[in-house]
DNA sequence: CCTTCGATGCGAACACTGTACGCAGCTGCG
DNA sequence: CGCAGCTGCGTACAGTGTTCGCATCGAAGG
Protein backbone atom coordinates (compact mmCIF):
# COMPACT_ATOMS: atom_id res chain seq x y z
CA UNK A 1 0.00 0.00 0.00
CA UNK A 2 1.26 3.20 -1.00
CA UNK A 3 1.87 5.72 2.01
CA UNK A 4 0.34 8.86 1.32
CA UNK A 5 0.73 12.31 2.95
CA UNK A 6 -3.56 12.67 3.63
CA UNK A 7 -3.67 9.58 5.77
CA UNK A 8 -7.85 8.65 4.51
CA UNK A 9 -8.10 10.27 1.13
CA UNK A 10 -11.88 10.83 1.16
CA UNK A 11 -14.61 11.84 -1.58
CA UNK A 12 -15.19 14.74 -0.07
CA UNK A 13 -11.83 16.53 -0.48
CA UNK A 14 -11.83 16.56 -3.70
CA UNK A 15 -14.08 19.64 -4.82
CA UNK A 16 -15.85 19.00 -8.49
CA UNK A 17 -14.92 22.25 -10.79
CA UNK A 18 -17.94 22.86 -13.19
CA UNK A 19 -20.89 23.55 -11.06
CA UNK A 20 -22.71 23.72 -14.56
CA UNK A 21 -24.27 20.88 -16.02
CA UNK A 22 -22.88 19.56 -19.06
CA UNK A 23 -24.20 16.04 -20.05
CA UNK A 24 -21.62 14.05 -17.77
CA UNK A 25 -20.72 15.50 -14.18
CA UNK A 26 -20.91 14.20 -11.42
CA UNK A 27 -23.78 15.70 -9.94
CA UNK A 28 -25.25 14.16 -12.91
CA UNK A 29 -24.34 10.59 -13.04
CA UNK A 30 -25.39 10.28 -8.95
CA UNK A 31 -28.80 11.70 -9.52
CA UNK A 32 -28.91 9.46 -12.28
CA UNK A 33 -27.65 6.80 -9.86
CA UNK A 34 -30.41 7.12 -7.16
CA UNK A 35 -32.78 6.94 -10.06
CA UNK A 36 -32.08 3.73 -11.15
CA UNK A 37 -31.19 2.46 -7.56
CA UNK A 38 -34.97 3.37 -6.86
CA UNK A 39 -36.33 1.72 -9.60
CA UNK A 40 -34.58 -1.65 -9.89
CA UNK A 41 -32.93 -1.98 -6.87
CA UNK A 42 -29.66 -2.47 -5.77
CA UNK A 43 -28.06 -5.05 -8.04
CA UNK A 44 -29.60 -4.01 -11.28
CA UNK A 45 -27.21 -0.93 -11.31
CA UNK A 46 -23.88 -1.40 -12.96
CA UNK A 47 -22.28 0.97 -14.87
CA UNK A 48 -22.49 0.06 -18.02
CA UNK A 49 -26.32 0.68 -18.12
CA UNK A 50 -26.03 3.47 -15.92
CA UNK A 51 -23.12 5.12 -18.39
CA UNK A 52 -26.33 4.02 -21.10
CA UNK A 53 -29.04 6.04 -19.34
CA UNK A 54 -26.55 9.08 -19.36
CA UNK A 55 -25.74 8.55 -23.27
CA UNK A 56 -22.12 7.44 -22.40
CA UNK A 57 -20.01 4.87 -22.53
CA UNK A 58 -19.40 3.28 -19.40
CA UNK A 59 -16.32 3.80 -18.62
CA UNK A 60 -16.77 7.93 -19.17
CA UNK A 61 -18.08 7.53 -15.61
CA UNK A 62 -14.63 6.65 -14.14
CA UNK A 63 -13.46 10.47 -15.20
CA UNK A 64 -15.32 11.73 -12.59
CA UNK A 65 -16.31 8.75 -9.91
CA UNK A 66 -13.19 7.11 -9.08
CA UNK A 67 -14.92 3.53 -8.89
CA UNK A 68 -18.38 2.27 -7.70
CA UNK A 69 -18.27 1.70 -4.30
CA UNK A 70 -17.52 5.88 -4.09
CA UNK A 71 -20.66 6.09 -6.47
CA UNK A 72 -22.63 4.10 -3.42
CA UNK A 73 -21.37 6.50 -0.95
CA UNK A 74 -22.54 9.45 -3.06
CA UNK A 75 -25.65 8.28 -3.85
CA UNK A 76 -26.22 7.78 -0.18
CA UNK A 77 -25.36 11.07 1.07
CA UNK A 78 -27.34 12.53 -1.71
CA UNK A 79 -30.64 10.97 -0.35
CA UNK A 80 -29.19 11.65 2.89
CA UNK A 81 -30.26 15.30 2.50
CA UNK A 82 -33.90 14.02 2.33
CA UNK A 83 -33.87 13.22 6.28
CA UNK A 84 -35.43 15.89 8.14
CA UNK A 85 -34.72 16.89 11.95
CA UNK A 86 -36.57 19.44 13.74
CA UNK A 87 -34.31 22.15 15.34
CA UNK A 88 -32.78 21.84 18.27
CA UNK A 89 -35.05 23.08 21.07
CA UNK A 90 -38.10 21.79 19.91
CA UNK A 91 -39.79 19.14 22.18
CA UNK A 92 -38.03 16.66 22.48
CA UNK A 93 -39.81 13.50 22.18
CA UNK A 94 -42.22 14.65 19.70
CA UNK A 95 -39.05 15.73 17.20
CA UNK A 96 -37.07 12.61 17.96
CA UNK A 97 -39.89 10.59 16.94
CA UNK A 98 -40.28 12.46 13.95
CA UNK A 99 -36.76 12.55 13.10
CA UNK A 100 -37.25 8.63 13.21
CA UNK A 101 -40.59 8.57 11.03
CA UNK A 102 -38.53 10.81 8.32
CA UNK A 103 -35.41 8.22 8.73
CA UNK A 104 -38.19 5.54 7.81
CA UNK A 105 -39.54 7.66 4.93
CA UNK A 106 -36.88 8.07 3.54
CA UNK A 107 -35.44 4.22 4.04
CA UNK A 108 -38.62 3.25 2.31
CA UNK A 109 -38.59 5.62 -0.34
CA UNK A 110 -34.75 4.24 -1.05
CA UNK A 111 -35.06 0.80 0.25
CA UNK A 112 -31.57 0.53 -0.97
CA UNK A 113 -30.68 3.18 1.61
CA UNK A 114 -30.83 1.06 4.86
CA UNK A 115 -28.22 -2.00 4.39
CA UNK A 116 -25.98 0.78 2.23
CA UNK A 117 -25.41 2.60 5.39
CA UNK A 118 -25.77 -0.22 7.29
CA UNK A 119 -22.87 -2.07 6.05
CA UNK A 120 -20.79 1.02 5.81
CA UNK A 121 -20.21 1.16 9.43
CA UNK A 122 -19.33 4.50 10.24
CA UNK A 123 -17.09 5.04 7.12
CA UNK A 124 -19.35 7.32 5.36
CA UNK A 125 -18.26 11.23 6.00
CA UNK A 126 -20.69 12.80 3.42
CA UNK A 127 -21.73 16.69 4.26
CA UNK A 128 -24.96 15.89 3.98
CA UNK A 129 -25.17 13.04 6.43
CA UNK A 130 -22.48 14.95 8.40
CA UNK A 131 -25.35 17.36 9.13
CA UNK A 132 -27.77 14.54 9.39
CA UNK A 133 -26.03 13.94 12.71
CA UNK A 134 -25.07 16.92 13.36
CA UNK A 135 -28.79 18.36 13.61
CA UNK A 136 -29.30 15.05 15.37
CA UNK A 137 -26.64 15.62 18.42
CA UNK A 138 -28.01 19.20 18.86
CA UNK A 139 -31.18 18.27 19.25
CA UNK A 140 -30.35 15.63 21.92
CA UNK A 141 -27.56 17.95 23.63
CA UNK A 142 -30.50 20.53 24.01
CA UNK A 143 -32.88 18.08 25.19
CA UNK A 144 -30.58 17.75 27.96
CA UNK A 145 -29.31 14.30 27.61
CA UNK A 146 -25.85 13.99 29.23
CA UNK A 147 -24.52 11.23 26.56
CA UNK A 148 -26.34 12.36 23.50
CA UNK A 149 -24.06 9.97 21.04
CA UNK A 150 -24.95 6.90 23.15
CA UNK A 151 -29.09 8.24 23.44
CA UNK A 152 -28.53 8.85 19.28
CA UNK A 153 -26.39 5.69 18.35
CA UNK A 154 -29.35 3.64 20.49
CA UNK A 155 -31.82 5.09 18.53
CA UNK A 156 -30.65 5.30 15.27
CA UNK A 157 -29.52 1.04 15.89
CA UNK A 158 -33.52 0.59 16.13
CA UNK A 159 -34.32 2.89 13.09
CA UNK A 160 -31.72 1.22 11.13
CA UNK A 161 -32.47 -2.47 11.47
CA UNK A 162 -36.17 -1.77 11.41
CA UNK A 163 -36.15 -0.07 8.24
CA UNK A 164 -33.51 -2.54 6.53
CA UNK A 165 -35.38 -5.56 7.32
CA UNK A 166 -38.57 -3.39 6.11
CA UNK A 167 -37.50 -2.32 3.37
CA UNK A 168 -36.26 -5.68 2.34
CA UNK A 169 -39.60 -7.57 2.70
CA UNK A 170 -40.76 -4.61 0.66
CA UNK A 171 -38.29 -5.24 -2.44
CA UNK A 172 -38.74 -8.59 -1.97
CA UNK A 173 -42.58 -8.25 -2.64
CA UNK A 174 -42.29 -5.94 -4.86
CA UNK A 175 -40.05 -8.59 -7.00
CA UNK A 176 -42.82 -11.16 -6.63
CA UNK A 177 -45.10 -8.61 -8.72
CA UNK A 178 -47.88 -9.36 -6.42
CA UNK A 179 -49.61 -7.13 -3.93
CA UNK A 180 -48.68 -6.98 -0.31
CA UNK A 181 -51.37 -9.56 1.05
CA UNK A 182 -51.25 -11.27 -2.15
CA UNK A 183 -47.26 -12.28 -1.92
CA UNK A 184 -48.29 -12.87 2.59
CA UNK A 185 -50.95 -15.40 1.16
CA UNK A 186 -49.03 -17.39 -0.76
CA UNK A 187 -46.16 -17.41 1.05
CA UNK A 188 -48.20 -18.47 4.44
CA UNK A 189 -48.30 -21.87 3.52
CA UNK A 190 -44.22 -22.69 3.44
CA UNK A 191 -43.99 -19.94 6.72
CA UNK A 192 -47.14 -22.43 8.50
CA UNK A 193 -45.30 -25.75 7.81
CA UNK A 194 -41.80 -24.52 8.64
CA UNK A 195 -43.49 -23.13 11.89
CA UNK A 196 -44.89 -26.85 12.45
CA UNK A 197 -44.10 -28.16 16.04
CA UNK A 198 -43.68 -24.20 17.20
CA UNK A 199 -46.04 -23.26 19.15
CA UNK A 200 -45.97 -20.11 19.97
CA UNK A 201 -44.56 -19.40 16.35
CA UNK A 202 -47.65 -21.23 14.67
CA UNK A 203 -49.74 -18.95 16.47
CA UNK A 204 -48.58 -15.48 16.05
CA UNK A 205 -48.18 -16.10 12.23
CA UNK A 206 -51.91 -17.25 12.24
CA UNK A 207 -52.68 -14.05 14.28
CA UNK A 208 -50.63 -11.83 11.79
CA UNK A 209 -51.81 -13.22 8.98
CA UNK A 210 -55.56 -12.35 9.66
CA UNK A 211 -54.29 -8.81 10.89
CA UNK A 212 -52.40 -8.20 7.78
CA UNK A 213 -54.90 -9.09 5.59
CA UNK A 214 -56.73 -6.36 6.06
CA UNK A 215 -54.16 -3.50 5.99
CA UNK A 216 -50.36 -4.51 5.80
CA UNK A 217 -49.44 -1.15 5.63
CA UNK A 218 -51.05 0.04 8.51
CA UNK A 219 -49.68 -3.17 10.71
CA UNK A 220 -46.27 -1.98 9.48
CA UNK A 221 -46.40 1.36 10.38
CA UNK A 222 -48.03 0.09 14.13
CA UNK A 223 -44.92 -2.04 14.17
CA UNK A 224 -42.42 0.56 13.93
CA UNK A 225 -44.75 3.25 16.34
CA UNK A 226 -44.26 0.29 18.82
CA UNK A 227 -40.49 0.05 18.92
CA UNK A 228 -40.56 3.55 18.59
CA UNK A 229 -42.13 4.07 21.67
CA UNK A 230 -40.37 1.56 23.30
CA UNK A 231 -36.86 2.95 22.41
CA UNK A 232 -38.20 6.67 23.84
CA UNK A 233 -39.44 5.89 26.97
CA UNK A 234 -36.27 4.05 27.60
CA UNK A 235 -34.27 7.52 26.61
CA UNK A 236 -36.57 9.51 28.59
CA UNK A 237 -35.58 7.37 31.55
CA UNK A 238 -31.81 8.70 30.72
CA UNK A 239 -32.75 12.61 31.04
CA UNK A 240 -32.16 14.14 34.06
CA UNK A 241 -35.14 14.66 36.34
CA UNK B 1 -5.61 -27.13 -14.93
CA UNK B 2 -2.70 -29.04 -15.36
CA UNK B 3 -5.03 -32.11 -14.88
CA UNK B 4 -2.76 -34.73 -15.17
CA UNK B 5 -3.57 -35.98 -18.79
CA UNK B 6 -2.14 -39.22 -17.88
CA UNK B 7 -0.57 -40.97 -20.93
CA UNK B 8 -0.37 -44.45 -19.75
CA UNK B 9 -3.66 -45.38 -17.85
CA UNK B 10 -3.18 -47.24 -15.30
CA UNK B 11 -5.20 -49.24 -12.86
CA UNK B 12 -2.12 -48.04 -10.14
CA UNK B 13 -1.68 -44.98 -11.42
CA UNK B 14 -5.37 -44.20 -10.89
CA UNK B 15 -5.30 -43.08 -7.23
CA UNK B 16 -8.19 -44.30 -5.76
CA UNK B 17 -10.84 -42.31 -3.69
CA UNK B 18 -9.62 -41.44 -0.06
CA UNK B 19 -11.30 -41.37 3.00
CA UNK B 20 -10.37 -38.49 4.48
CA UNK B 21 -12.47 -35.93 3.26
CA UNK B 22 -16.41 -36.95 2.86
CA UNK B 23 -17.73 -36.76 -0.70
CA UNK B 24 -19.71 -33.57 -1.68
CA UNK B 25 -22.91 -32.97 0.36
CA UNK B 26 -24.83 -30.16 0.95
CA UNK B 27 -23.83 -30.45 4.52
CA UNK B 28 -19.81 -30.23 3.89
CA UNK B 29 -20.29 -27.70 0.96
CA UNK B 30 -22.28 -25.07 3.68
CA UNK B 31 -19.76 -25.80 6.35
CA UNK B 32 -16.93 -24.32 4.01
CA UNK B 33 -18.65 -22.07 2.75
CA UNK B 34 -19.03 -20.17 6.33
CA UNK B 35 -15.42 -21.08 6.84
CA UNK B 36 -14.81 -18.75 3.66
CA UNK B 37 -17.17 -15.88 4.62
CA UNK B 38 -15.42 -15.84 8.03
CA UNK B 39 -12.21 -15.51 6.88
CA UNK B 40 -12.23 -13.20 4.29
CA UNK B 41 -15.72 -11.66 4.14
CA UNK B 42 -18.85 -12.08 2.07
CA UNK B 43 -17.59 -10.80 -1.51
CA UNK B 44 -14.84 -13.26 -1.37
CA UNK B 45 -16.84 -15.97 -1.56
CA UNK B 46 -17.21 -17.23 -5.27
CA UNK B 47 -18.34 -20.19 -6.34
CA UNK B 48 -15.45 -21.27 -8.35
CA UNK B 49 -13.19 -20.69 -5.00
CA UNK B 50 -15.51 -22.81 -2.89
CA UNK B 51 -15.66 -25.81 -4.98
CA UNK B 52 -11.85 -25.37 -5.33
CA UNK B 53 -11.61 -25.28 -2.02
CA UNK B 54 -13.63 -29.11 -1.35
CA UNK B 55 -11.48 -30.15 -4.53
CA UNK B 56 -14.27 -29.95 -6.68
CA UNK B 57 -15.14 -28.41 -9.82
CA UNK B 58 -17.69 -24.78 -9.63
CA UNK B 59 -20.44 -26.53 -11.39
CA UNK B 60 -20.64 -29.32 -9.05
CA UNK B 61 -21.91 -27.88 -6.20
CA UNK B 62 -24.86 -26.95 -7.96
CA UNK B 63 -26.09 -30.61 -7.86
CA UNK B 64 -26.42 -29.79 -3.86
CA UNK B 65 -27.45 -26.47 -4.12
CA UNK B 66 -29.57 -24.36 -5.85
CA UNK B 67 -27.60 -21.29 -6.52
CA UNK B 68 -25.65 -19.02 -4.55
CA UNK B 69 -28.46 -17.24 -2.72
CA UNK B 70 -29.78 -20.40 -1.44
CA UNK B 71 -26.41 -21.45 -0.39
CA UNK B 72 -26.05 -17.85 1.53
CA UNK B 73 -29.53 -19.11 3.44
CA UNK B 74 -28.20 -21.94 4.61
CA UNK B 75 -25.34 -20.48 5.54
CA UNK B 76 -27.22 -18.07 7.76
CA UNK B 77 -28.89 -21.02 9.26
CA UNK B 78 -25.90 -22.66 10.04
CA UNK B 79 -24.95 -20.31 12.29
CA UNK B 80 -27.85 -19.41 13.35
CA UNK B 81 -27.65 -22.29 15.81
CA UNK B 82 -25.04 -20.84 18.06
CA UNK B 83 -27.41 -18.20 19.21
CA UNK B 84 -28.77 -19.43 22.61
CA UNK B 85 -31.65 -18.20 23.94
CA UNK B 86 -32.43 -18.85 27.82
CA UNK B 87 -35.30 -21.38 28.59
CA UNK B 88 -39.16 -19.77 29.00
CA UNK B 89 -39.76 -18.74 32.74
CA UNK B 90 -36.12 -17.84 33.72
CA UNK B 91 -36.08 -14.26 35.01
CA UNK B 92 -36.97 -12.29 32.02
CA UNK B 93 -35.09 -9.03 31.91
CA UNK B 94 -31.69 -11.35 32.89
CA UNK B 95 -32.49 -13.68 30.18
CA UNK B 96 -33.73 -11.07 27.17
CA UNK B 97 -30.66 -9.37 27.75
CA UNK B 98 -28.52 -12.82 27.24
CA UNK B 99 -30.07 -13.64 24.33
CA UNK B 100 -29.20 -10.41 22.74
CA UNK B 101 -25.73 -11.01 23.94
CA UNK B 102 -25.66 -14.23 22.38
CA UNK B 103 -26.87 -13.00 19.44
CA UNK B 104 -24.25 -10.05 18.95
CA UNK B 105 -21.78 -12.20 19.74
CA UNK B 106 -22.64 -14.46 17.06
CA UNK B 107 -23.11 -11.75 14.45
CA UNK B 108 -19.35 -10.82 15.36
CA UNK B 109 -18.07 -13.71 15.09
CA UNK B 110 -19.43 -14.20 11.77
CA UNK B 111 -19.57 -10.71 10.75
CA UNK B 112 -21.56 -11.37 7.66
CA UNK B 113 -24.18 -12.64 9.38
CA UNK B 114 -26.11 -9.20 10.39
CA UNK B 115 -26.17 -7.70 7.11
CA UNK B 116 -27.34 -10.86 5.27
CA UNK B 117 -30.18 -11.31 7.71
CA UNK B 118 -31.15 -7.62 7.50
CA UNK B 119 -31.61 -8.10 3.86
CA UNK B 120 -33.51 -11.20 4.02
CA UNK B 121 -36.02 -9.70 5.71
CA UNK B 122 -38.37 -12.25 7.26
CA UNK B 123 -37.99 -14.72 3.79
CA UNK B 124 -35.54 -17.30 5.99
CA UNK B 125 -37.20 -20.00 6.94
CA UNK B 126 -34.77 -21.84 7.80
CA UNK B 127 -35.22 -24.79 10.95
CA UNK B 128 -32.29 -22.90 13.35
CA UNK B 129 -33.65 -19.62 12.70
CA UNK B 130 -37.21 -21.14 13.25
CA UNK B 131 -36.59 -22.35 16.46
CA UNK B 132 -34.54 -19.42 17.78
CA UNK B 133 -37.93 -17.12 17.00
CA UNK B 134 -39.92 -20.33 18.63
CA UNK B 135 -37.87 -20.03 21.82
CA UNK B 136 -37.74 -15.89 22.00
CA UNK B 137 -41.59 -16.19 21.48
CA UNK B 138 -41.84 -18.11 24.33
CA UNK B 139 -39.72 -16.45 26.57
CA UNK B 140 -41.64 -13.56 26.29
CA UNK B 141 -45.02 -14.65 26.24
CA UNK B 142 -44.10 -16.88 29.84
CA UNK B 143 -42.75 -13.25 30.71
CA UNK B 144 -46.74 -11.92 30.40
CA UNK B 145 -45.64 -9.40 27.43
CA UNK B 146 -49.31 -8.93 25.97
CA UNK B 147 -47.72 -8.99 22.37
CA UNK B 148 -44.53 -10.64 22.49
CA UNK B 149 -43.62 -10.39 18.75
CA UNK B 150 -43.87 -6.52 18.74
CA UNK B 151 -41.83 -6.81 21.83
CA UNK B 152 -39.90 -9.31 20.19
CA UNK B 153 -39.54 -6.96 16.74
CA UNK B 154 -38.06 -4.64 18.73
CA UNK B 155 -35.56 -5.55 20.55
CA UNK B 156 -34.59 -7.78 17.28
CA UNK B 157 -34.25 -4.43 15.43
CA UNK B 158 -32.39 -2.70 18.22
CA UNK B 159 -30.04 -6.13 18.04
CA UNK B 160 -29.74 -6.33 14.60
CA UNK B 161 -29.12 -2.34 13.37
CA UNK B 162 -26.38 -2.36 15.99
CA UNK B 163 -24.76 -5.40 15.42
CA UNK B 164 -24.84 -4.26 11.37
CA UNK B 165 -23.01 -1.34 11.56
CA UNK B 166 -20.19 -2.99 14.29
CA UNK B 167 -19.55 -5.99 12.05
CA UNK B 168 -19.17 -3.22 9.11
CA UNK B 169 -16.76 -1.33 11.38
CA UNK B 170 -15.19 -4.23 12.31
CA UNK B 171 -14.57 -5.53 9.04
CA UNK B 172 -13.51 -2.41 7.64
CA UNK B 173 -10.57 -2.12 10.67
CA UNK B 174 -10.07 -5.61 9.53
CA UNK B 175 -9.18 -4.86 6.11
CA UNK B 176 -7.21 -1.78 6.62
CA UNK B 177 -4.72 -4.71 8.39
CA UNK B 178 -4.15 -2.28 11.69
CA UNK B 179 -5.08 -2.18 14.86
CA UNK B 180 -8.48 -0.89 15.98
CA UNK B 181 -6.99 2.43 17.68
CA UNK B 182 -4.67 2.47 14.88
CA UNK B 183 -7.38 2.76 12.32
CA UNK B 184 -9.15 5.40 14.46
CA UNK B 185 -6.44 7.35 14.82
CA UNK B 186 -5.71 7.25 10.95
CA UNK B 187 -9.28 8.42 9.90
CA UNK B 188 -9.55 11.43 12.82
CA UNK B 189 -8.52 13.85 10.57
CA UNK B 190 -10.82 13.16 7.77
CA UNK B 191 -13.63 12.76 10.00
CA UNK B 192 -12.29 15.92 12.29
CA UNK B 193 -12.60 17.73 8.97
CA UNK B 194 -15.44 16.57 7.79
CA UNK B 195 -17.05 16.95 11.29
CA UNK B 196 -15.46 21.06 10.93
CA UNK B 197 -18.24 23.57 11.52
CA UNK B 198 -20.70 21.47 13.17
CA UNK B 199 -19.95 21.85 16.67
CA UNK B 200 -21.79 18.90 18.90
CA UNK B 201 -20.72 16.45 15.86
CA UNK B 202 -16.65 17.68 16.19
CA UNK B 203 -16.90 17.30 20.11
CA UNK B 204 -18.58 14.24 19.78
CA UNK B 205 -14.93 12.89 18.01
CA UNK B 206 -13.30 14.34 19.95
CA UNK B 207 -14.35 12.54 23.52
CA UNK B 208 -15.13 9.32 21.26
CA UNK B 209 -11.25 9.60 19.93
CA UNK B 210 -9.64 9.71 23.21
CA UNK B 211 -12.13 6.97 25.20
CA UNK B 212 -11.58 4.97 22.45
CA UNK B 213 -7.82 5.23 22.30
CA UNK B 214 -7.71 3.37 25.30
CA UNK B 215 -9.65 0.14 24.71
CA UNK B 216 -12.10 0.24 21.71
CA UNK B 217 -13.25 -2.90 22.96
CA UNK B 218 -14.48 -1.94 25.94
CA UNK B 219 -16.39 0.88 24.44
CA UNK B 220 -18.18 -1.09 21.93
CA UNK B 221 -19.25 -3.36 24.30
CA UNK B 222 -20.53 -0.25 26.85
CA UNK B 223 -22.01 1.20 23.85
CA UNK B 224 -24.09 -1.84 22.96
CA UNK B 225 -25.09 -2.34 26.48
CA UNK B 226 -26.19 1.29 27.36
CA UNK B 227 -28.69 1.07 24.27
CA UNK B 228 -29.96 -2.75 25.10
CA UNK B 229 -30.24 -1.37 28.86
CA UNK B 230 -32.99 1.45 27.20
CA UNK B 231 -34.66 -0.85 25.19
CA UNK B 232 -35.56 -3.40 27.96
CA UNK B 233 -36.75 -0.37 30.37
CA UNK B 234 -38.95 0.27 28.07
CA UNK B 235 -40.08 -2.87 27.20
CA UNK B 236 -40.31 -3.43 31.12
CA UNK B 237 -42.95 -0.76 30.86
CA UNK B 238 -45.39 -2.42 28.46
CA UNK B 239 -45.23 -5.38 31.19
CA UNK B 240 -48.52 -5.83 33.08
CA UNK B 241 -47.48 -5.13 36.99
C1' DC C 1 -23.58 -61.97 -14.94
C1' DC C 2 -25.04 -58.28 -17.80
C1' DT C 3 -27.84 -54.36 -18.51
C1' DT C 4 -30.03 -50.31 -17.47
C1' DC C 5 -30.80 -46.14 -14.93
C1' DG C 6 -30.61 -42.43 -11.96
C1' DA C 7 -27.48 -39.71 -9.50
C1' DT C 8 -23.23 -37.25 -9.53
C1' DG C 9 -19.06 -34.63 -11.21
C1' DC C 10 -17.32 -31.45 -14.47
C1' DG C 11 -15.39 -28.87 -18.81
C1' DA C 12 -16.93 -25.51 -21.88
C1' DA C 13 -19.65 -21.73 -22.78
C1' DC C 14 -22.69 -17.53 -22.12
C1' DA C 15 -23.84 -13.27 -20.58
C1' DC C 16 -22.52 -10.35 -17.43
C1' DT C 17 -19.62 -7.49 -14.04
C1' DG C 18 -15.93 -3.61 -12.41
C1' DT C 19 -12.17 -1.39 -13.99
C1' DA C 20 -7.06 -0.19 -16.33
C1' DC C 21 -5.11 1.57 -20.31
C1' DG C 22 -4.18 4.21 -24.22
C1' DC C 23 -5.86 6.81 -27.98
C1' DA C 24 -8.69 10.34 -29.94
C1' DG C 25 -10.75 14.97 -30.01
C1' DC C 26 -12.08 19.21 -27.96
C1' DT C 27 -11.25 23.53 -25.10
C1' DG C 28 -9.10 27.23 -23.25
C1' DC C 29 -4.86 29.60 -22.35
C1' DG C 30 -0.36 31.63 -23.41
C1' DC D 1 -1.20 29.57 -33.65
C1' DG D 2 0.48 25.85 -30.58
C1' DC D 3 0.04 23.21 -27.05
C1' DA D 4 -1.55 21.18 -22.65
C1' DG D 5 -4.87 19.15 -20.26
C1' DC D 6 -9.37 17.55 -19.71
C1' DT D 7 -12.99 14.54 -21.34
C1' DG D 8 -15.07 10.55 -23.72
C1' DC D 9 -14.64 5.90 -25.09
C1' DG D 10 -13.16 1.22 -27.48
C1' DT D 11 -10.75 -2.53 -26.11
C1' DA D 12 -9.29 -5.78 -23.00
C1' DC D 13 -8.69 -8.49 -18.72
C1' DA D 14 -9.92 -11.05 -14.98
C1' DG D 15 -13.36 -12.33 -12.79
C1' DT D 16 -18.68 -13.62 -11.66
C1' DG D 17 -23.21 -16.91 -11.44
C1' DT D 18 -25.33 -20.25 -13.96
C1' DT D 19 -26.74 -23.66 -18.01
C1' DC D 20 -25.95 -27.59 -20.78
C1' DG D 21 -24.44 -31.82 -22.38
C1' DC D 22 -21.32 -35.44 -21.70
C1' DA D 23 -18.71 -38.90 -18.89
C1' DT D 24 -18.62 -41.85 -14.97
C1' DC D 25 -20.20 -44.90 -11.60
C1' DG D 26 -22.85 -47.57 -8.00
C1' DA D 27 -26.82 -49.97 -7.39
C1' DA D 28 -31.00 -52.29 -8.87
C1' DG D 29 -33.42 -55.48 -11.95
C1' DG D 30 -33.77 -59.14 -15.13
Amino acid sequence: MAAKANPVPSVWAREQSAPDQPALSRAAIVREAVVMLDADGIEALSMRKLGARLNAGATSLYRHVATKDELMELAVDEVAAEITVPPAGSPWRAAAAEAAESFRATALRHPWLSSTLGQAGLAYLGPNLMSYSERLAALFTAAGFPEPSRAIDTLLSYVIGMSTTEAAWLTTVARSGETEAGFIARLMPAAQQAASGHDHLAEAYADAATRVAVDPVTVRDAKFAYGLEVVLDGLEMRLPR
